[in-house]
DNA sequence: GATGGAAGTTCCATTATGTGGATCTATGTT
DNA sequence: AACATAGATCCACATAATGGAACTTCCATC
């Protein structure tokens, strides 16, 4: 699904030492999405054989990866129950979340709570429109920034030094028509969604899945997020999220408030 | 809320090296459920406080923690978007999704899916009674095993020495007054458990909670787990528990079969 | 506003730990 | 049986982690 890898690209290995290459091997592992052998991590990674198969072992023993009996890799159960700690304990979800409900009701589509990562979104809340039984398939998933509306919206809000410092980590890959192909269309596109106060998503991600985004910023907590309202092209036309952009923006500014409020200042009030 | 530590019991360091240490500095923050500060994190792990200093700098580097303003340590979304990878991916749940369903049009109540790891158990997958509109909440949650009647039902489809290893590492706890408080106990239960072939849970983690539980063992992959239903005492008595016992075995029968059949023999067919 | 103390950060000589090329072993292929 | 491929192991070497101590910052108290 996510297998857009053209070529195997040697990760770049931070400086964090040790743990950085380990974290390395783990993302390589997990990001692949099928069980990896020894010798696929090895290439994906770009780090020597020896090294590779030490921190392969290290994070078996660890729990982050298991070893099936074929001798392929794949995530373990400890990533699940480090990140329902992560989850269950986010306060930031926990204040947001009655302002989703609320916008859910007006709108009945379904409703993002995303977060900023770099170039990145992650999902951390999500109330849908049909009631499925199962678990919300999509917390924790990362979406690229420059082709979703929560992450226009949140770029927004960015000063722009730190803007143009992340677009330029950007690579541009197109998964529709519509999506934008450089950052010069993408910074065009924020200056706009500044002025607005909330981004459109026409498309540019998903085919026939649009939507209407407002950003959080509580940059005294270095929290840069946004909420949206989805819906299929088909029944949510552009005229139909126009409409939507208001309330959105409201619950925006409600849960922006309410967590100033709730999480206090930051250091120094800065 | 799990907040059952007494004193800083400091933390076992295993044979990993630095990413033991950093996993350990991990998951003393993640699991203590409140922003921690870095004096609270030394006292935990109990290493010098250069060190931590350094694995935390790290941590906060790689994404797995935040540090907020006020200097205190958070849980990073990273973990959230790893755990993604690794729940979306994995094939056990998707596997065994459908019989959960099943079991819930059957019973009406809640079922849930949960993988056995060393003394706990981890839920992977639930099937909710109300249709609440907010994400299934326990998806990740580890619950010790011998208080839960996955935990109890897993248990019982280990080899005598396996389970012997196992029941020497726990602590017992006592949630309710129904909890087992001795390794003994808890071995006594299995047995019975092993004859009848599942376990329930009689309010021993939770009061007015109860479950029926069967296991579901695949030793050729290393997976042993199992699948419960679960209800308030005061709806659920222990006869209507009892005769759910054929449908929740019979449930964990298929989701054993299908994945054998699915996932294959595991190396040398063993 | 000075003083004391606690919390967090930085430094750096020491050495433990991770590194990675080479070698060995097991599996399964022609 | 010989070969090929993938994975595991080894070990001299150098890098990167260690941790005690010194330093800085913040805050409470007088």
């Amino acid at each position: 699904m996510d297998e857009i890898k053209t070529t195997d690209a040697e990760v770049e290995i931070a400086g964090t030492g040790t743990l950085g290459k380990a974290m390395a091997v783990l993302e390589a592992v997990v990001t692949a999405g099928s069980p990896q052998r020894f010798t696929d991590i090895v290439q994906s990674i770009g780090q020597p054989r020896g090294t590779v198969h030490r921190l392969l072992s290290h994070l078996v023993e660890e729990g982050l990866l298991v070893q099936g009996r074929d001798l392929s890799y794949e995530p373990g159960l400890r990533l699940l129950k480090l990140a329902y700690r992560s989850w269950s304990g986010n306060r930031f979800r926990d204040i947001a979340e009655p302002h989703l409900l609320r916008l859910h009701e007006l709108t009945g589509e379904t409703v993002h709570l995303g977060v900023l990562r770099e170039t990145e979104i992650i999902y951390v809340d999500k109330v849908e429109s049909r009631q499925t039984v199962r678990m919300s398939s999509q917390i924790g998933k990362a979406s690229p920034a420059y082709c979703t509306g929560i992450g226009k919206a949140a770029l927004s809000s960015l000063p722009q030094p730190e803007l143009d410092r992340i677009a330029a980590k950007m690579t541009f890959h197109p998964f529709t028509a519509h999506t934008h192909r450089s950052a010069a269309a993408l910074l065009a596109e924020i200056d706009e969604i500044r002025r607005e106060g909330h981004a459109f998503d026409r498309e540019e991600h998903e085919a026939e899945i649009c939507c209407v985004a407002a950003p959080i910023a509580i940059p005294e907590h270095d929290l840069v997020a946004g909420v949206s309202v989805t819906g299929p092209a088909y029944r949510v036309n552009m005229a139909q999220l126009a409409a939507w952009a208001d309330v959105v923006r409201g619950a925006a500014g409600k849960i922006e408030e309410e967590v100033r409020m709730r999480l206090g200042p930051g250091r120094n009030g800065r």
